[in-house]
DNA sequence: GCGACAG
DNA sequence: ATCTTGTCGC
């Protein structure tokens, strides 16, 4: 049967990969129940441990490798890594990111042993035409707090910030603030953080702004992106 | 109908 | 995300 929507079709072709007819609106349905449980609220102070998660792809792009973390903000180290595999079921399709990662990133971060306090998506959170991208996604899962860092939009517009690293400016969309446009190093293009879950945009970008170590990504994400890269070739 | 579109 | 060469700047 031929696809139905011009998207599908035009990804296929690369990904072999195909979403049944129908699942989308299902998904729709879960995206927005998943948002009508999602909290905002102010985080008290900063964090000690720091979660990230971040997948990427096996070399023959079956399989999707999911790594987790745990970084000790105050002793700026890694305490814990793990990995976890899943065939991937479906194609890459805007918006829907969760369905396409979301497994193999809860599997690995099931794994971690360590504790930790907040935890850092690739990818936005409340910053979602539904306002349930992944971050959000997993961590109302989860029911703990999350924050997305997108290196990129997804949607809405936003003035580019000042040149100085820690300047910001308000993500609008639909008359409304998702998150924020945040430069996190000087010069560099600016992350798009928003709120996933138990967490307000100030301090989002608080505890952000805590993990960088002088590179675009705060410090979690850039180690747990680091691994993936390393593991995808196992 | 047209353009935009996390990873 | 992944592929992929040289190039600019600290």
């Amino acid at each position: 049967m031929m696809p139905s929507n011009q998207w599908q079709r035009a990804r296929q072709t690369r990904s072999e990969l195909v979403i049944p007819p129908g699942l989308v609106q299902t998904w729709i349905t879960q995206q927005h129940e998943v948002a009508t449980r999602m909290t905002e609220l102010p985080y008290p102070g900063l964090p000690r441990f720091v979660a990230a998660a971040d997948a990427a792809f096996s070399l023959d792009g079956k399989m999707c490798v999911a790594v987790a973390v745990v970084w000790d903000r105050e002793k700026t180290e890694l305490v814990e890594h793990v990995v976890a595999r899943r065939p991937l079921e479906f194609p890459y399709v805007p918006t829907f990111l969760s369905f396409r990662e979301g497994a193999a990133l809860q599997d690995a971060i099931a794994m971690l042993k360590h504790a930790w306090e907040v935890i850092c998506f690739d990818g936005q959170g409340f910053a979602h035409p539904r306002r349930c991208g992944i971050a959000t996604h997993i961590s109302v899962m989860l029911d703990r707090p999350g924050i997305g860092v997108g290196k990129s939009r997804l949607c809405g517009q936003a003035r580019d910030p000042g040149l100085k690293a820690g300047a910001w400016s308000p993500l609008i969309h639909r008359q409304q603030q998702v998150g924020i446009a945040l430069r996190t190093r000087d010069g560099v293009k600016p992350l798009f953080v928003s709120v996933g879950h138990r967490m307000d945009i100030a301090s989002a970008r608080r505890i952000v702004l805590a993990c960088g170590r002088g590179y675009r990504l705060p410090e979690p994400i850039r180690i747990a992106d680091r691994i993936t890269k390393v593991e995808r070739a196992k």
